[in-house]
Formats: structure tokens, C-alpha cells, sequence
DNA sequence: GTGTAATGTGAGCCATCCTCATATTTGTTA
DNA sequence: TAACAAATATGAGGATGGCTCACATTACAC
């Protein structure tokens, strides 16, 4: 059993963020506990000065629980993120399921943008967790992948809205469009309120822009 | 002396990178080899695993030496950044001192993107210091000042060339495209060679028509 | 040469991640 | 319900690596 969940992560590279996954109700409970005790942790102190042993202490279980679902320390963090990056690819597909028109997209696109920046003041554990991105290989390949399937989306209407538009050109601006969202907010949030609003809109003015000149005849 | 340092580091917030400055010639060679290792270290394995008591042994000196001059692992980091800010600052200054026309903004701007991305290619040391940028507190003010600096280096030649800007907006906008640059950079060398060079050529014409945008009537 | 300040050393302290042998609980079958 | 296997829980302690500190050595000034 152990043996197989090792060898699916090791092919499958996703899933893993558990090492025993939880079947009985009992249990899921506790990762649950576990997961929330790590938000409460980061939330005071980022996910850094996170000890084990404190998301252990505050979740109500030992040690060895900790480590039976999640391998190693960086793995609640990764958990965490793609929570975040599941509910975030919803927001993204339902927003622009609607668009019909190229005003509609960037209006769509521009409600997108704010909404998220939105997200990440009023929970402090997406900031750490976005930070924590940059030094874990495995993280960074999770949001490599979350914005390419955002700019696929994004590619998508784009195609709709201009069908001779070459593939590869809409995505490679969709990717990087989605990709300096994230910079923008680890930016905007890492500044005061005020120059943050201020990053945030110039952001939004400079992926209109780009927006209309891939959309452009 | 330490006393000294501790102060001023204290309300400088800069410096302090080094405990104890290094006076005599021999203590500054011996620093410059700690540096050097850890560089050699850094990109072999990544910052992470770059281990105190390594980069003691490969500069030849012992861990407590170290420890004289670096308060700890991540003052090593933030020294090797600190010079190629420093390196990059003077890039930007030059480059754009010669600056007369919107057009040859455009052309200097551009070249400083394609030169910033030679860097990081050839330079692998600058992925791993940028990317612990985003987990050292310290080390994202420094860069946050960084940028700040080559923006407000930017927003000099733009408001030459439009001397009705309102000046808050350009250095906003400098400041955007310095730090999106970073975060363009840390993307492109992410992924495989085409693509990466497919990106900076995107974000290019981004920044371009941006700077467009904010020069225009 | 003598004294002082600067510099160098490395054994070992300590915090923290993580393992593993063992104990407990749950579900299943007869 | 008893008996058994599978799932789950535990926490002492191994391993690692950052960092300290008491002491040794070297450089420099007079």
C-alpha cells in the first residue's frame, strides 16, 4: 500500500501531497485539523517558522500522524496551494465561461484581476504560501502548470474572439498575462495599501493593452 | 566595534550584510573566497542545500571564520545579491544616460531586457539568489529598493521626454516594468529555451506599448 | 619587545525535521 | 461477540545542519 502511493507519486508526479491517503472518516478529519492548524500557524508567523511540531501540537495529534499524510514539511504547504489554485482556476473558468465579446473579456478579465488581489488581503496564508512557491521545485511546477491551464482558458476565448489568431502567440501572451498577475500581487502585497492599488491598476491597464494588441486585426 | 556594526545596521536597515568588516588585507581576501565558494556551492545544488560547514571547507577557511564576517547563511545570499544589483544598476544608468528620443528609450530599454536575460542564462547563481529573494525579508526590500532605484533611474528619462507627466505615474509605471522584468526573468529561465525567449519577447512588447501608453499626448 | 586589537579555530550546543518500532482503534468475518 | 487483519496513532530519539563561544594565533603600533 505504502509501496504503491510511492510509485503513483513517483509516475504521476501530482497527488503525493498525502503519503497515506486517508480512507476512513476518522482520519480525514484529522488531515483536515492538521491543514487548518498550518493555516493558523503561517497566518502568525509564516510557513518558515512553521514547526512540525507545532501543526502537530495545534492540530491535536502526535508527530507521527503529521508525517503518516503528509511526507515531508513542504507538502502541507504544496496541500494548501493547491487548494488555492483549484478554487482559483474555478473563478477564472466561470468568469470568462460568459465572455462574448472583446469588451466583455477585458471588463471580465479586469473583475478577475481584482477579485484575486482581493483574495490575497484578506488571507494573509496565500502571501506565504506564494512566497513559499519560489523555493520549492515541486510548488513552482504546480503554479507553472495552474497558469498554463488559466491561459488556456484565457487562450480559448481569445481564440473565439479572433479565430486567425495564431495558437501559440494568444497562449504565450495568456501565460505571461497570468503569470505577472501572480508577480503583481506578491508585489502589491508586499508594499502599502495605496501603492499597492496603484501596482495593481497599472497591472490591469498594461494587460488590457496587451490584450487588445493580440486581439487586434 | 561589533557594537558599532549592530547599531548601525540596526537603524540603516542596510550594510550588515558583514558581522565584522574586514580590514586588513588578508581578512578581505579570506571574505572574497567565502563568497566565491558559496557562488561555486550555489550552483551546484541551490542556495538550500548549500550547507554553512561546505562553504567553510571549499574556501578553506573554518566555519567559525564564517561566522566572523556573514551573521548567518542568508547574509551570504543577500551580499552576492547586493553586487549584482549594484552591477544591474549601473547597467540601467549607463544605458539610459544616452537616451535623447522616445525611440532610442524603446531600443535601450529593449537591450537592457535582452542583456538582463544573458545574465541570468549564463549566469545560473542569479536564478537561485532571486529566487531566495522571495523568502528573506530582508533580501525582497533590497530588491523592492532596487527597483525603486532603476525606476525613478527610468522615470527621469521618461519625464524628460513628456515634462507634463505627472511624476507619480511615471515612476508607478517604471516601477511596474522593473519588477514584472524580475519576475519575467524568474519565468523565462524556468522553462525550456524557446519558450523562455518566446516570453521575454512577449513581455517586451508588453512593456513596450506600456511605455508607449505612458508617454503618449 | 611588549601590548592590544584584529583575526582565526572547531568542538559541541541546540533546534528542528523526520523515522520507526510499537500501541491502539476500526472494520470484517465467522 | 470473539478473533483477526488492516488502518491508524504515538512519541522517543536519530540525523542533520545552523550557529556559538572560549580560546589560540596573527598583525600592527609604539
Amino acid at each position: 500500500m505504502d509501496q504503491d502511493e510511492t510509485d503513483r507519486s513517483k509516475e504521476a508526479g501530482e497527488q503525493s501531497a498525502v503519503r497515506r491517503t486517508p480512507s476512513q472518516r476518522r482520519s480525514r478529519e484529522r488531515v483536515e485539523r492538521m491543514l487548518a492548524a498550518a493555516v493558523t500557524l503561517i497566518e502568525r508567523d509564516g510557513s518558515d517558522a512553521m514547526r512540525m511540531s507545532d501543526v502537530a501540537e495545534t492540530a491535536g495529534v502526535s508527530i507521527g500522524s503529521l508525517y503518516q499524510y503528509f511526507p515531508d514539511k513542504m507538502a502541507i504547504v504544496r496541500s494548501l496551494a493547491e487548494r488555492c489554485m483549484i478554487e482559483g482556476r474555478s473563478c477564472v473558468e466561470t468568469e470568462l465561461a460568459k465572455v462574448q465579446t472583446c469588451d466583455e473579456l477585458l471588463q471580465s478579465w479586469s473583475s478577475l484581476v481584482d477579485s484575486y488581489y482581493q483574495m490575497f488581503l484578506t488571507r494573509p496564508v496565500m502571501r506565504d504560501i506564494w512566497c513559499a512557491t519560489q523555493s520549492d521545485c515541486r510548488l513552482r511546477e504546480l503554479e507553472l502548470e495552474d497558469s498554463r491551464i488559466n491561459a488556456r482558458v484565457l487562450a480559448d476565448v481569445m481564440a473565439r474572439l479572433k479565430p486567425d489568431g495564431e495558437r501559440a502567440q494568444l497562449e504565450a501572451v495568456a501565460f505571461l498575462i497570468m503569470q505577472l498577475c501572480e508577480a503583481t500581487m506578491r508585489l502589491a502585497v508586499s508594499v502599502d495599501a495605496a501603492e499597492g492599488e496603484r501596482l495593481v491598476e497599472t497591472y490591469k491597464r498594461m494587460g488590457i493593452s496587451a490584450l487588445r494588441a493580440a486581439l487586434a486585426r
